[in-house]
DNA sequence: TAAAATTTTTAGACCAACCTAAAAACAAAA
DNA sequence: TTTTGTTTTTAGGTTGGTCTAAAAATTTTA
Protein backbone atom coordinates (compact mmCIF):
# COMPACT_ATOMS: atom_id res chain seq x y z
CA UNK A 1 0.00 0.00 0.00
CA UNK A 2 1.10 3.44 -0.53
CA UNK A 3 0.24 6.63 1.01
CA UNK A 4 -0.94 9.33 -0.82
CA UNK A 5 2.36 11.09 0.42
CA UNK A 6 4.53 8.32 -1.04
CA UNK A 7 2.17 8.53 -4.36
CA UNK A 8 2.59 12.63 -4.23
CA UNK A 9 6.50 12.12 -4.40
CA UNK A 10 5.99 9.48 -7.08
CA UNK A 11 4.33 11.88 -9.15
CA UNK A 12 6.69 14.87 -8.77
CA UNK A 13 10.06 11.91 -9.42
CA UNK A 14 7.70 10.81 -13.06
CA UNK A 15 6.98 15.16 -14.23
CA UNK A 16 10.86 15.89 -13.47
CA UNK A 17 12.34 13.05 -14.94
CA UNK A 18 9.75 13.67 -17.73
CA UNK A 19 12.15 16.86 -18.64
CA UNK A 20 15.74 16.28 -17.44
CA UNK A 21 17.03 13.31 -18.73
CA UNK A 22 19.22 12.29 -16.16
CA UNK A 23 18.90 11.20 -12.47
CA UNK A 24 16.41 13.17 -10.47
CA UNK A 25 18.06 15.39 -7.60
CA UNK A 26 16.92 16.26 -4.53
CA UNK A 27 16.67 19.39 -4.33
CA UNK A 28 14.30 19.11 -7.95
CA UNK A 29 11.92 17.43 -5.62
CA UNK A 30 11.99 19.32 -2.84
CA UNK A 31 10.99 22.02 -4.97
CA UNK A 32 8.48 20.63 -6.78
CA UNK A 33 6.99 19.25 -3.42
CA UNK A 34 7.43 22.90 -1.91
CA UNK A 35 9.31 20.86 0.84
CA UNK A 36 12.96 20.68 2.26
CA UNK A 37 15.82 18.88 0.94
CA UNK A 38 15.81 17.04 4.09
CA UNK A 39 12.36 15.78 4.24
CA UNK A 40 12.75 14.61 0.52
CA UNK A 41 15.73 12.41 1.30
CA UNK A 42 14.00 11.29 4.01
CA UNK A 43 10.84 9.77 1.78
CA UNK A 44 13.34 8.55 -0.69
CA UNK A 45 14.36 6.09 2.05
CA UNK A 46 11.39 4.68 2.40
CA UNK A 47 10.46 4.76 -1.23
CA UNK A 48 13.53 3.00 -1.92
CA UNK A 49 12.44 0.32 0.58
CA UNK A 50 9.56 -0.52 -0.70
CA UNK A 51 11.31 -0.82 -4.35
CA UNK A 52 9.67 2.07 -5.72
CA UNK A 53 12.83 3.87 -7.45
CA UNK A 54 16.41 3.22 -7.38
CA UNK A 55 18.35 5.21 -4.67
CA UNK A 56 21.77 5.89 -4.36
CA UNK A 57 22.94 8.56 -1.55
CA UNK A 58 24.28 11.70 -3.51
CA UNK A 59 23.30 10.45 -7.21
CA UNK A 60 19.88 11.07 -7.44
CA UNK A 61 17.09 8.69 -7.93
CA UNK A 62 14.88 7.08 -10.75
CA UNK A 63 12.01 5.49 -10.89
CA UNK A 64 11.97 1.68 -11.20
CA UNK A 65 9.08 -0.32 -13.02
CA UNK A 66 6.94 -0.39 -10.23
CA UNK A 67 6.95 3.56 -9.60
CA UNK A 68 6.71 4.32 -13.03
CA UNK A 69 3.59 2.08 -13.47
CA UNK A 70 2.01 3.56 -10.22
CA UNK A 71 3.24 7.39 -11.60
CA UNK A 72 1.35 6.52 -14.85
CA UNK A 73 -1.66 5.12 -13.25
CA UNK A 74 -2.03 8.76 -11.00
CA UNK A 75 -1.76 10.56 -14.03
CA UNK A 76 -4.33 8.40 -15.98
CA UNK A 77 -6.27 8.57 -12.93
CA UNK A 78 -5.69 12.31 -12.37
CA UNK A 79 -6.64 13.13 -16.28
CA UNK A 80 -9.60 11.48 -16.42
CA UNK A 81 -11.15 13.24 -13.03
CA UNK A 82 -10.34 16.28 -14.82
CA UNK A 83 -12.01 15.56 -17.75
CA UNK A 84 -15.28 14.05 -15.44
CA UNK A 85 -14.86 17.50 -13.87
CA UNK A 86 -15.09 19.68 -16.93
CA UNK A 87 -16.93 17.53 -19.16
CA UNK A 88 -19.79 16.23 -16.86
CA UNK A 89 -19.82 19.30 -13.91
CA UNK A 90 -18.97 21.79 -16.29
CA UNK A 91 -16.25 22.95 -14.47
CA UNK A 92 -13.56 25.08 -16.29
CA UNK A 93 -10.30 23.85 -17.33
CA UNK A 94 -8.59 26.35 -14.90
CA UNK A 95 -10.64 25.76 -11.81
CA UNK A 96 -10.48 21.61 -12.10
CA UNK A 97 -6.17 20.70 -11.11
CA UNK A 98 -6.77 20.82 -7.14
CA UNK A 99 -10.11 18.51 -7.22
CA UNK A 100 -8.21 16.19 -9.15
CA UNK A 101 -5.27 16.11 -7.34
CA UNK A 102 -7.53 14.66 -4.48
CA UNK A 103 -9.46 12.60 -6.45
CA UNK A 104 -6.10 10.78 -7.78
CA UNK A 105 -5.79 9.24 -4.57
CA UNK A 106 -8.94 7.08 -4.42
CA UNK A 107 -8.18 3.81 -4.60
CA UNK A 108 -9.88 1.35 -6.52
CA UNK A 109 -9.37 -0.30 -9.78
CA UNK A 110 -13.09 -0.72 -11.06
CA UNK A 111 -13.78 2.90 -10.72
CA UNK A 112 -10.85 4.21 -12.87
CA UNK A 113 -12.25 1.85 -15.22
CA UNK A 114 -15.95 2.46 -14.98
CA UNK A 115 -14.89 5.97 -14.97
CA UNK A 116 -12.96 5.72 -18.38
CA UNK A 117 -15.62 4.13 -19.98
CA UNK A 118 -18.36 6.47 -18.67
CA UNK A 119 -16.18 9.06 -20.50
CA UNK A 120 -15.51 7.71 -23.75
CA UNK A 121 -11.72 6.64 -23.31
CA UNK A 122 -11.01 10.33 -23.69
CA UNK A 123 -7.19 9.96 -24.81
CA UNK A 124 -6.66 13.45 -23.81
CA UNK A 125 -7.57 15.37 -20.66
CA UNK A 126 -8.86 19.48 -21.00
CA UNK A 127 -5.86 20.86 -20.84
CA UNK A 128 -4.44 18.56 -24.32
CA UNK A 129 -2.32 16.12 -22.14
CA UNK A 130 -2.56 12.62 -22.97
CA UNK A 131 -4.07 10.33 -21.00
CA UNK A 132 -2.54 7.26 -20.52
CA UNK A 133 -4.76 3.74 -20.88
CA UNK A 134 -4.98 1.12 -18.58
CA UNK A 135 -1.66 -0.52 -19.37
CA UNK A 136 0.12 2.25 -19.09
CA UNK A 137 0.55 3.09 -22.94
CA UNK A 138 1.10 6.96 -23.89
CA UNK A 139 -0.27 8.39 -27.21
CA UNK A 140 1.81 10.92 -28.52
CA UNK A 141 0.86 14.01 -30.80
CA UNK A 142 2.86 16.15 -32.92
CA UNK A 143 2.30 19.48 -31.99
CA UNK A 144 4.59 23.02 -32.06
CA UNK A 145 5.12 26.05 -29.99
CA UNK A 146 3.38 28.77 -31.03
CA UNK A 147 6.31 30.63 -31.10
CA UNK A 148 8.07 28.06 -33.56
CA UNK A 149 5.34 28.48 -36.40
CA UNK A 150 6.64 30.35 -39.34
CA UNK A 151 3.93 33.48 -40.89
CA UNK A 152 1.46 32.25 -42.77
CA UNK A 153 1.27 28.62 -41.33
CA UNK A 154 -1.90 27.70 -39.77
CA UNK A 155 -2.72 25.08 -36.76
CA UNK A 156 -5.41 24.47 -34.26
CA UNK A 157 -4.67 24.70 -30.37
CA UNK A 158 -3.83 21.12 -28.83
CA UNK A 159 -2.25 21.64 -25.77
CA UNK A 160 -0.49 24.11 -23.25
CA UNK A 161 2.54 23.95 -21.71
CA UNK A 162 1.93 26.12 -18.25
CA UNK A 163 -0.64 24.90 -16.66
CA UNK A 164 -0.99 28.04 -14.31
CA UNK A 165 -4.56 29.72 -13.79
CA UNK A 166 -3.68 33.10 -14.94
CA UNK A 167 -2.73 31.55 -17.99
CA UNK A 168 -5.42 29.11 -18.29
CA UNK A 169 -7.54 32.14 -17.23
CA UNK A 170 -6.25 34.34 -19.51
CA UNK A 171 -6.47 31.92 -22.97
CA UNK A 172 -10.09 31.73 -22.23
CA UNK A 173 -10.44 35.08 -21.93
CA UNK A 174 -9.49 36.26 -25.46
CA UNK A 175 -11.33 32.97 -26.90
CA UNK A 176 -8.39 30.62 -27.01
CA UNK A 177 -9.12 26.80 -26.28
CA UNK A 178 -8.33 23.86 -27.38
CA UNK A 179 -9.57 23.12 -31.26
CA UNK A 180 -9.14 26.89 -31.83
CA UNK A 181 -7.61 27.38 -35.54
CA UNK A 182 -5.40 30.45 -36.15
CA UNK A 183 -2.82 31.73 -38.37
CA UNK A 184 0.58 33.19 -37.48
CA UNK A 185 0.70 36.68 -39.17
CA UNK A 186 3.55 37.88 -38.39
CA UNK A 187 6.80 37.85 -35.52
CA UNK A 188 7.18 41.60 -34.49
CA UNK A 189 11.56 41.33 -34.62
CA UNK A 190 11.37 43.84 -31.07
CA UNK A 191 9.62 41.51 -28.39
CA UNK A 192 8.99 38.61 -30.61
CA UNK A 193 5.20 39.19 -29.96
CA UNK A 194 3.38 37.43 -32.85
CA UNK A 195 -0.06 38.49 -34.58
CA UNK A 196 -2.24 35.80 -35.37
CA UNK A 197 -5.76 35.43 -37.31
CA UNK A 198 -8.71 33.84 -35.70
CA UNK A 199 -10.93 31.64 -38.06
CA UNK A 200 -13.49 34.57 -37.08
CA UNK A 201 -11.01 37.02 -38.91
CA UNK A 202 -10.54 38.90 -35.57
CA UNK A 203 -6.79 39.34 -35.42
CA UNK A 204 -4.85 38.78 -31.71
CA UNK A 205 -1.13 39.91 -30.12
CA UNK A 206 -0.28 37.69 -28.08
CA UNK A 207 3.59 37.85 -26.14
CA UNK A 208 6.06 35.85 -26.42
CA UNK A 209 5.76 34.08 -23.32
CA UNK A 210 2.02 33.18 -24.51
CA UNK A 211 3.63 31.93 -27.79
CA UNK A 212 6.13 29.73 -25.84
CA UNK A 213 3.01 28.27 -24.05
CA UNK A 214 0.86 27.65 -26.24
CA UNK A 215 1.17 24.00 -28.74
CA UNK A 216 -0.51 24.14 -31.82
CA UNK A 217 -0.75 21.19 -34.45
CA UNK A 218 0.32 22.58 -38.03
CA UNK A 219 -2.20 22.51 -40.54
CA UNK A 220 -1.71 22.33 -44.34
CA UNK A 221 -3.60 24.83 -46.12
CA UNK B 1 -8.96 22.60 8.58
CA UNK B 2 -10.16 18.88 9.83
CA UNK B 3 -8.16 15.76 8.83
CA UNK B 4 -9.65 12.31 7.27
CA UNK B 5 -9.39 10.53 10.75
CA UNK B 6 -11.05 13.69 12.71
CA UNK B 7 -14.00 13.64 9.94
CA UNK B 8 -14.57 9.83 10.54
CA UNK B 9 -14.44 10.59 14.09
CA UNK B 10 -17.42 12.66 13.77
CA UNK B 11 -19.25 11.05 11.23
CA UNK B 12 -18.87 8.05 13.61
CA UNK B 13 -19.96 10.19 16.53
CA UNK B 14 -23.03 11.53 14.70
CA UNK B 15 -24.47 8.23 13.75
CA UNK B 16 -24.46 6.65 16.85
CA UNK B 17 -25.92 9.79 18.73
CA UNK B 18 -28.75 9.19 16.01
CA UNK B 19 -29.56 6.02 17.31
CA UNK B 20 -28.89 6.06 21.65
CA UNK B 21 -30.50 9.46 22.95
CA UNK B 22 -27.69 10.77 25.14
CA UNK B 23 -23.77 11.47 25.37
CA UNK B 24 -21.85 8.87 23.55
CA UNK B 25 -19.43 7.30 25.41
CA UNK B 26 -16.03 6.61 24.67
CA UNK B 27 -16.03 2.37 24.06
CA UNK B 28 -18.84 2.55 21.64
CA UNK B 29 -16.83 5.27 19.73
CA UNK B 30 -14.44 2.64 19.99
CA UNK B 31 -16.25 -0.18 18.75
CA UNK B 32 -17.38 2.01 15.15
CA UNK B 33 -13.87 2.48 14.29
CA UNK B 34 -12.56 -0.49 15.08
CA UNK B 35 -9.52 0.94 17.55
CA UNK B 36 -9.43 1.03 21.23
CA UNK B 37 -10.65 3.72 23.31
CA UNK B 38 -7.09 5.08 24.67
CA UNK B 39 -7.02 6.00 21.05
CA UNK B 40 -10.21 7.51 21.08
CA UNK B 41 -9.43 9.54 24.13
CA UNK B 42 -6.48 11.20 22.69
CA UNK B 43 -8.69 11.64 19.27
CA UNK B 44 -11.70 13.11 21.62
CA UNK B 45 -9.21 16.08 23.29
CA UNK B 46 -8.12 16.83 20.25
CA UNK B 47 -11.32 17.35 18.65
CA UNK B 48 -12.65 19.33 21.86
CA UNK B 49 -9.77 21.70 21.09
CA UNK B 50 -10.86 22.33 17.82
CA UNK B 51 -14.72 22.73 19.19
CA UNK B 52 -16.18 20.28 17.15
CA UNK B 53 -16.96 18.59 20.41
CA UNK B 54 -18.24 19.09 23.40
CA UNK B 55 -16.53 16.74 25.59
CA UNK B 56 -16.37 15.77 29.39
CA UNK B 57 -14.29 13.38 30.90
CA UNK B 58 -15.81 10.30 31.67
CA UNK B 59 -18.99 11.78 30.91
CA UNK B 60 -19.10 11.10 27.57
CA UNK B 61 -19.39 13.22 24.18
CA UNK B 62 -22.04 15.33 21.90
CA UNK B 63 -20.99 17.04 18.97
CA UNK B 64 -21.33 21.02 18.68
CA UNK B 65 -23.03 22.69 15.95
CA UNK B 66 -19.92 22.93 14.56
CA UNK B 67 -19.39 19.34 14.66
CA UNK B 68 -22.62 18.22 13.55
CA UNK B 69 -22.68 20.78 10.58
CA UNK B 70 -19.23 18.80 9.56
CA UNK B 71 -20.54 15.81 10.09
CA UNK B 72 -23.68 16.26 7.96
CA UNK B 73 -21.45 17.72 5.31
CA UNK B 74 -20.05 14.44 5.33
CA UNK B 75 -23.02 12.35 4.78
CA UNK B 76 -24.74 14.51 2.35
CA UNK B 77 -21.27 13.96 0.12
CA UNK B 78 -20.86 10.39 1.08
CA UNK B 79 -24.93 9.97 -0.58
CA UNK B 80 -24.74 11.52 -3.44
CA UNK B 81 -21.38 10.44 -4.12
CA UNK B 82 -22.91 6.64 -4.06
CA UNK B 83 -25.86 7.60 -6.24
CA UNK B 84 -22.89 8.92 -8.27
CA UNK B 85 -21.43 5.73 -8.82
CA UNK B 86 -24.87 3.47 -8.95
CA UNK B 87 -26.74 5.95 -11.29
CA UNK B 88 -23.72 6.86 -13.64
CA UNK B 89 -20.96 4.41 -13.06
CA UNK B 90 -23.22 1.23 -12.69
CA UNK B 91 -22.45 -0.16 -9.54
CA UNK B 92 -24.26 -2.55 -7.63
CA UNK B 93 -25.77 -0.90 -4.88
CA UNK B 94 -23.24 -3.30 -2.42
CA UNK B 95 -20.38 -1.98 -4.21
CA UNK B 96 -20.15 1.24 -3.42
CA UNK B 97 -20.02 1.95 0.56
CA UNK B 98 -15.81 1.47 0.33
CA UNK B 99 -15.43 4.16 -2.55
CA UNK B 100 -17.87 6.70 -1.53
CA UNK B 101 -15.88 6.64 2.47
CA UNK B 102 -13.09 7.87 0.46
CA UNK B 103 -14.98 10.45 -1.78
CA UNK B 104 -16.67 11.96 0.92
CA UNK B 105 -13.01 13.13 1.89
CA UNK B 106 -12.57 15.35 -1.22
CA UNK B 107 -13.05 18.97 -0.27
CA UNK B 108 -14.53 21.32 -2.31
CA UNK B 109 -17.91 23.22 -1.77
CA UNK B 110 -18.11 23.62 -5.87
CA UNK B 111 -17.72 20.38 -6.08
CA UNK B 112 -20.32 19.16 -4.02
CA UNK B 113 -22.78 21.46 -5.00
CA UNK B 114 -22.33 20.98 -8.78
CA UNK B 115 -22.43 16.66 -8.33
CA UNK B 116 -25.70 17.57 -6.39
CA UNK B 117 -26.88 19.73 -9.42
CA UNK B 118 -25.51 16.87 -11.58
CA UNK B 119 -27.33 14.16 -10.22
CA UNK B 120 -30.84 16.39 -10.21
CA UNK B 121 -30.77 16.95 -6.62
CA UNK B 122 -31.33 13.51 -5.76
CA UNK B 123 -33.21 13.38 -1.89
CA UNK B 124 -32.09 9.35 -0.87
CA UNK B 125 -29.17 7.35 -1.91
CA UNK B 126 -29.19 4.08 -3.35
CA UNK B 127 -29.73 2.46 0.10
CA UNK B 128 -32.99 4.25 0.67
CA UNK B 129 -31.30 6.80 3.06
CA UNK B 130 -31.69 10.41 2.99
CA UNK B 131 -30.03 12.65 1.51
CA UNK B 132 -29.46 16.23 3.51
CA UNK B 133 -29.77 19.62 1.35
CA UNK B 134 -26.66 21.71 0.88
CA UNK B 135 -28.13 23.62 3.98
CA UNK B 136 -27.99 20.55 6.36
CA UNK B 137 -31.59 19.92 6.78
CA UNK B 138 -33.08 16.18 6.37
CA UNK B 139 -36.67 15.17 4.73
CA UNK B 140 -37.93 12.31 6.41
CA UNK B 141 -40.34 9.71 5.17
CA UNK B 142 -42.57 7.97 7.79
CA UNK B 143 -41.52 4.05 6.54
CA UNK B 144 -42.28 0.89 8.76
CA UNK B 145 -39.97 -2.09 9.14
CA UNK B 146 -41.52 -5.54 7.29
CA UNK B 147 -41.63 -7.49 10.26
CA UNK B 148 -44.24 -4.90 11.74
CA UNK B 149 -46.59 -4.96 8.68
CA UNK B 150 -49.79 -6.69 9.63
CA UNK B 151 -51.15 -9.52 6.99
CA UNK B 152 -52.65 -8.42 3.82
CA UNK B 153 -51.15 -5.16 4.02
CA UNK B 154 -48.77 -3.58 1.42
CA UNK B 155 -45.95 -1.66 0.95
CA UNK B 156 -43.08 -0.63 -1.62
CA UNK B 157 -39.19 -1.06 0.04
CA UNK B 158 -38.08 2.36 0.37
CA UNK B 159 -35.18 1.25 2.72
CA UNK B 160 -32.92 -1.05 4.75
CA UNK B 161 -31.91 -1.22 8.11
CA UNK B 162 -28.57 -3.08 7.90
CA UNK B 163 -26.08 -2.13 4.82
CA UNK B 164 -23.92 -4.79 4.89
CA UNK B 165 -22.79 -6.24 1.50
CA UNK B 166 -24.12 -9.52 2.24
CA UNK B 167 -27.51 -8.58 3.03
CA UNK B 168 -27.62 -6.10 0.05
CA UNK B 169 -26.59 -8.76 -2.43
CA UNK B 170 -29.06 -11.11 -0.76
CA UNK B 171 -31.81 -8.62 -1.71
CA UNK B 172 -30.41 -8.09 -5.33
CA UNK B 173 -30.68 -11.79 -6.18
CA UNK B 174 -33.99 -12.57 -4.80
CA UNK B 175 -35.33 -9.04 -6.45
CA UNK B 176 -36.12 -6.80 -3.67
CA UNK B 177 -34.56 -3.67 -4.82
CA UNK B 178 -35.89 0.12 -3.86
CA UNK B 179 -39.36 0.72 -5.28
CA UNK B 180 -40.19 -3.09 -5.60
CA UNK B 181 -44.03 -3.42 -3.89
CA UNK B 182 -45.31 -6.25 -1.39
CA UNK B 183 -47.63 -7.58 0.05
CA UNK B 184 -47.25 -9.52 4.11
CA UNK B 185 -49.34 -13.02 3.30
CA UNK B 186 -48.67 -14.47 6.29
CA UNK B 187 -46.56 -14.80 9.28
CA UNK B 188 -45.06 -18.01 10.80
CA UNK B 189 -45.71 -18.19 14.28
CA UNK B 190 -42.85 -20.70 14.57
CA UNK B 191 -40.23 -18.46 13.90
CA UNK B 192 -41.52 -15.05 12.66
CA UNK B 193 -40.21 -15.44 9.30
CA UNK B 194 -42.72 -14.52 6.31
CA UNK B 195 -44.69 -15.10 3.21
CA UNK B 196 -44.53 -12.08 0.90
CA UNK B 197 -46.15 -11.57 -2.02
CA UNK B 198 -44.29 -9.82 -5.31
CA UNK B 199 -46.18 -7.54 -7.85
CA UNK B 200 -45.68 -10.24 -10.23
CA UNK B 201 -47.52 -12.67 -8.21
CA UNK B 202 -44.21 -14.63 -7.17
CA UNK B 203 -44.41 -15.56 -3.40
CA UNK B 204 -41.05 -15.22 -1.28
CA UNK B 205 -40.62 -16.51 2.16
CA UNK B 206 -38.26 -14.28 4.43
CA UNK B 207 -36.11 -14.73 7.40
CA UNK B 208 -37.06 -12.52 10.82
CA UNK B 209 -33.88 -11.27 9.94
CA UNK B 210 -34.93 -10.14 6.54
CA UNK B 211 -37.77 -8.47 7.88
CA UNK B 212 -36.34 -6.46 10.45
CA UNK B 213 -33.97 -5.02 7.79
CA UNK B 214 -36.41 -4.00 5.06
CA UNK B 215 -38.15 -0.49 5.26
CA UNK B 216 -41.52 -0.05 3.93
CA UNK B 217 -43.78 2.64 2.56
CA UNK B 218 -47.25 1.77 3.52
CA UNK B 219 -49.63 2.03 0.89
CA UNK B 220 -53.32 1.67 0.92
CA UNK B 221 -55.02 -1.33 -1.24
C1' DT C 1 44.60 20.95 -6.93
C1' DA C 2 43.04 23.58 -3.17
C1' DA C 3 39.36 26.70 -1.81
C1' DA C 4 34.67 28.05 -2.21
C1' DA C 5 30.06 27.12 -3.17
C1' DT C 6 26.41 24.03 -3.64
C1' DT C 7 23.90 19.90 -2.81
C1' DT C 8 22.69 16.27 0.03
C1' DT C 9 22.46 13.76 4.15
C1' DT C 10 22.34 13.19 9.19
C1' DA C 11 20.91 14.42 13.80
C1' DG C 12 17.47 15.63 16.67
C1' DA C 13 12.88 17.40 17.28
C1' DC C 14 7.73 17.83 16.55
C1' DC C 15 2.87 16.47 15.59
C1' DA C 16 -0.98 13.34 14.35
C1' DA C 17 -2.65 9.03 14.94
C1' DC C 18 -2.29 4.94 16.55
C1' DC C 19 -0.88 1.09 20.12
C1' DT C 20 -0.40 -1.69 25.04
C1' DA C 21 -0.38 -1.79 29.88
C1' DA C 22 -1.48 0.27 34.05
C1' DA C 23 -4.01 3.51 36.86
C1' DA C 24 -8.10 6.05 37.96
C1' DA C 25 -12.99 6.99 37.95
C1' DC C 26 -17.48 5.45 37.91
C1' DA C 27 -21.44 2.10 38.41
C1' DA C 28 -23.43 -1.96 40.32
C1' DA C 29 -23.91 -5.48 43.71
C1' DA C 30 -23.32 -7.60 48.04
C1' DT D 1 -20.79 1.04 52.35
C1' DT D 2 -17.38 -1.67 50.84
C1' DT D 3 -16.28 -4.73 47.15
C1' DT D 4 -16.42 -6.00 42.37
C1' DG D 5 -16.61 -5.05 37.70
C1' DT D 6 -16.72 -1.95 33.88
C1' DT D 7 -15.41 2.13 31.55
C1' DT D 8 -12.26 5.62 30.74
C1' DT D 9 -8.07 7.91 31.07
C1' DT D 10 -3.07 8.31 31.58
C1' DA D 11 1.64 6.97 30.66
C1' DG D 12 4.81 5.75 27.56
C1' DG D 13 5.99 3.99 22.97
C1' DT D 14 5.77 3.54 17.58
C1' DT D 15 5.33 5.13 12.80
C1' DG D 16 4.83 8.44 8.98
C1' DG D 17 5.78 12.76 7.55
C1' DT D 18 7.46 16.97 8.42
C1' DC D 19 10.93 20.61 10.21
C1' DT D 20 15.74 23.25 11.42
C1' DA D 21 20.48 23.23 12.02
C1' DA D 22 24.70 21.15 11.33
C1' DA D 23 27.77 17.91 9.04
C1' DA D 24 29.35 15.54 4.97
C1' DA D 25 29.82 14.81 0.09
C1' DT D 26 30.10 16.66 -4.36
C1' DT D 27 30.85 20.14 -7.78
C1' DT D 28 32.61 24.44 -9.32
C1' DT D 29 35.91 27.99 -9.46
C1' DA D 30 40.20 30.08 -8.88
Amino acid sequence: MTSQAEENYLKAIFKIAEKENKAVQTNAVAAAMQTTAASVTDMLKRLAEKNLIAYEKYRGVQLTDAGCSLATDLIRKHRLWEVFLVEKLGFAWDEVHDLAEQLEHVQGNELVQRLDTYLNNPRFDPHGDPIPDAEGRWEFRPQTLLANLEPGEQGIITGVQEHSSAFLQYLGQVGLTLGVSLQLVERIDYDQSVRVRLHDARELTLSEKVSKNLFLKIENT
